[in-house]
DNA sequence: CGCATATTCAATCTATCGATTGAATCATAG
DNA sequence: CTATGATTCAATCGATAGATTGAATATGCG
């Protein structure tokens, strides 16, 4: 077309976007970089795949707007662009969840306790955390722990949490947290907890969405 | 692999949905679906493209569960799954105007009304409506408007007002609105009614929007 | 300056996507 | 049942995307 309507122009430029989220290794990288900056060879690592791959996507992300890199010394970080992109990669996930018959099965089976363990709101959270009422976990790595976290959340990365169950209080209900909907670290701190006769829940997604709701975070 | 956890199948089918708004055609299908439901040949002749083509496409939507198929007769109407789709195309709209350096100069150079126009909140519309202090302009096709529209608009199909001026009240503010964030028609329709000694303004976004928000819908 | 490390670029191969064409399916009218 | 119209399917071709490899670039250190 030699004059493409700017409608059509718009469009095209939005198609680039949306192919950009159209791969599972990007969708999990901009998981990570929601949790906050990394390094092209710790996404790599993280992610099991070659640096040049990595590189490579990371490109595409960035040529998309989706993600920008800052370079200090000999390393490149990147991070999202905005809270926009978790907003985008949470509706994204709402679709998924509500209109593709696949996914509402693979959360259903091993996610079951989506429902199971009574996620608490974030608004929830927020109020009982204020009044003392209940303990927040964050069970992420301690690095991201550090990039920002719900504020008087304590942070025992979940590898760490059989181990430091003296570290919570013994009476008050624990409310962990981890990454977001697909992450699977909550839950599983949550059935430990259970299983050591805790009460314990999950909070609705993680920490990225809790952010870009404009809800308080503390950095260390 | 034998053995991909949970993450990275729901990742894995997030990622077809993400693939399927890859395409700057399927974007325009989805925006015409936003509507209301389209025949495949509707769809085909609007967008200019075979039939064969549309058909092949809106397959695609249907597989990553963003649109569904009724057969009626002959033919068969394609829609919306839900209304988070048309979130989703929010938000990726947003992701766009916000982070990438050519939309965003698309959207200041074509839609520069974005801001001069005083583009009117939803809420806003709304209450000044109910008041009877506002006239609502819809200027999309009658059909468009038999399938649901803002209570209390008057339908005046774009290429019909300059003829139609008489059917508006002259004193009360005109509120024009089409089908979504990258519609022209209620653009031109504004400076049309300022031209003629008007008072006019712009709604933000368009009817699949106005819906989503749970606002009220009239049916004809 | 020379060397090591981190990242990007360029070239290659394979797989998948988009568009086109023509045939197949399905529902209705006669 | 046949004919017609609407939609989908199947086969094809050219273009584009993903992964791998090795080279190029840029930074920091001695």
């Amino acid at each position: 077309m030699r004059h493409p309507s700017p409608k059509r122009e718009i469009y095209e430029n939005l198609a680039r976007i949306g192919g950009a989220i159209g791969s599972a290794l990007r969708l999990e990288l901009l998981e990570l970089l929601a949790q906050g900056e990394r390094s092209v060879e710790q996404l790599a690592t993280t992610t099991g795949t070659s640096v040049a791959n990595t590189s490579q996507h990371l490109q595409k992300l960035r040529q998309s707007g989706l993600i920008v890199g800052r370079r200090d010394g000999q390393r490149v970080f990147y991070r999202l662009s905005g809270d926009e992109v978790v907003a985008l990669l949470a509706a994204l996930g709402r679709v998924g969840e509500v209109h593709d018959a696949e996914i509402e099965r693979l959360v259903r089976v091993y996610l079951a306790s989506k429902d199971e363990l009574e996620p608490v709101p974030a608004r929830e959270l927020l109020e009982r955390a204020r009044k003392g009422l209940v303990t927040v976990l964050d069970v992420r790595p301690s690095e991201e722990f550090a990039a920002g976290h719900v504020p008087g959340a304590v942070n025992i990365p979940i590898q760490q949490l059989e181990k430091r169950l003296g570290d919570l209080p013994k009476r008050k209900e624990v409310i962990a947290y981890c990454r977001g909907p697909y992450c699977l670290m909550s839950y599983d701190a949550v059935q430990l907890l259970r299983k050591k006769g805790l009460k314990a829940r999950r909070l609705v997604d993680g920490l990225p969405e809790w952010r870009a709701a404009g809800l308080p975070v503390t950095q260390e």
